[in-house]
DNA sequence: GACCAAATATGGTCAGACCATACATCGAAC
DNA sequence: GTTCGATGTATGGTCTGACCATATTTGGTC
């Protein structure tokens, strides 16, 4: 029932000491993680090949590679093949897609509820609107995603630039880190977002929400805009 | 991360699609998931052996194994050695770890500020106390962390019950998800918030916030929490 | 029945091979 | 000298098969 259990049970093998012995892709990433704090190494370094940090830490491929497949599932390298400048192992920085994929599979397993997705959106998106109202910062963004909303065809294209209308809000707050968690909230919640505008039938209700939304932000009005927000989220995902 | 849906098990070879030949371990997360959305897998369901599933689906053990390391990266499963029916990789759904090392190492290669991280904690934390004055739920666990924290030896110590604190105010909002942000977000930053303690050289005035924000909870007073949160905060991390 | 030893199922690790990809290099044609 | 194509090479991607480590199951012995 609880997402996060106390005891972590992972895989428990004891070693002489008595202590589980740590697998040899967790040193890998141990190690790894310790160039990142130690060394200074950003986004854009590359790390050494597959090949020659297995010979460097006394492990085989395999291990190294499912180290450095963790560190791709967390967003921070992209593994490309070939040769140059550009290949091998680099370090990134994207937490957006894992995000996603966390929130994606952790909704298909049924222990995250939809309503406990919407209100945290609902928390950082009224959080995010009163530090754009107060900054009065992308607009620009907003307008445009407006547009398009009213030029798309079909649910799926008014989805992707509603995704972007919000993200602009959350991104207007300077905050990259709620902005990435907004932005992976949308993601990994895309086809019931979808389901949600089929169901309504009609989007003239959500844009004069956004409308409602945009020109609150514009005049500066905080407190319309966080009510705002409340309302148009309570219209696309009723409570039960 | 990338779990696209890919069709097309027709050609091996390259299509001419345009679009890179999706990884074999990809494929196995696509087929993973798939089966947890279709076939209502769920928490505590077992998968079949690695050496079943890569007879299964056509790929190696390793390709596998990478892709069950992606799952337990996500914290979707946990893999044990043996026999007996706890054996294999079982699913689970702690997205906890995950989100403490997307943080802890963006956090690292410096793509988020330690300002960003502190104000996405102040949101959620601001929040939950709202939500907690409401319901007055979860006096019993900050009351128990609140009296650890009297008896700490030590900054590490004294930090350990202040997070249990801190996370009892979320987990009395009822949302899984936002509590599960929050334990990441001060797991995450657990070094630095010892290295303010250290810097405070003193306990009393946190404490005194802490009794502040019971007592405005226990009361049911939403706006002191709220309020005595932020005064907390801005001790603890004051804004440069 | 209690207890200990062997069988077995499962993940963990390794070594080595080969394939796929994309840049680097160099030589021939112009 | 420049251009362009063939070849070289470094890199990730995949596979095979072996062996190790661990924990339950099984079955024999007392």
């Amino acid at each position: 029932m609880t997402v996060d259990d106390r005891p972590e049970p992972g895989t428990v093998r004891r070693g002489a000491s008595g202590r589980p012995r740590p697998r040899a892709f967790e040193e890998v990433l141990a190690r790894i993680e310790g160039w990142i704090a130690a060394d200074g190494l950003t986004v854009g370094d590359r790390l050494p090949g597959e090949r020659q940090l297995a010979e460097q830490l006394q492990v085989s491929r395999s291990s190294v590679r499912e180290a450095l497949r963790v560190l791709e599932t967390l967003g921070v390298v992209s593994s490309q093949a070939g040769r140059g400048p550009d290949a091998g192992a680099v370090l990134t920085s994207r937490p957006g897609g894992a995000l996603t994929g966390l929130l994606r599979l952790n909704l298909g397993l049924a222990t995250l509820s939809m309503r406990e997705v919407i209100d945290t959106r609902l928390m950082i998106e009224q959080w995010a609107a009163e530090h754009a109202a107060r900054s009065r910062t992308g607009l620009d963004e907003m307008a445009r995603a407006l547009a398009a909303m009213d030029a798309a065809s079909g649910p799926e294209e008014f989805v992707e630039h509603d995704i972007a209308f919000h993200v602009a809000i959350t991104e207007a707050s300077g905050n990259r880190l709620t902005s990435a968690i907004m932005r992976a909230l949308r993601d990994s919640v895309q086809r019931f977002a979808i389901d949600a505008v089929v169901r309504l039938g009609d989007t003239r209700d959500l844009q004069a929400d956004h409308r409602r939304i945009y020109a609150a932000i514009r005049d500066g009005d905080a407190a319309t805009a966080v009510s705002a927000i409340a309302v148009h989220l309570a219209r696309a995902y009723p409570p039960d």
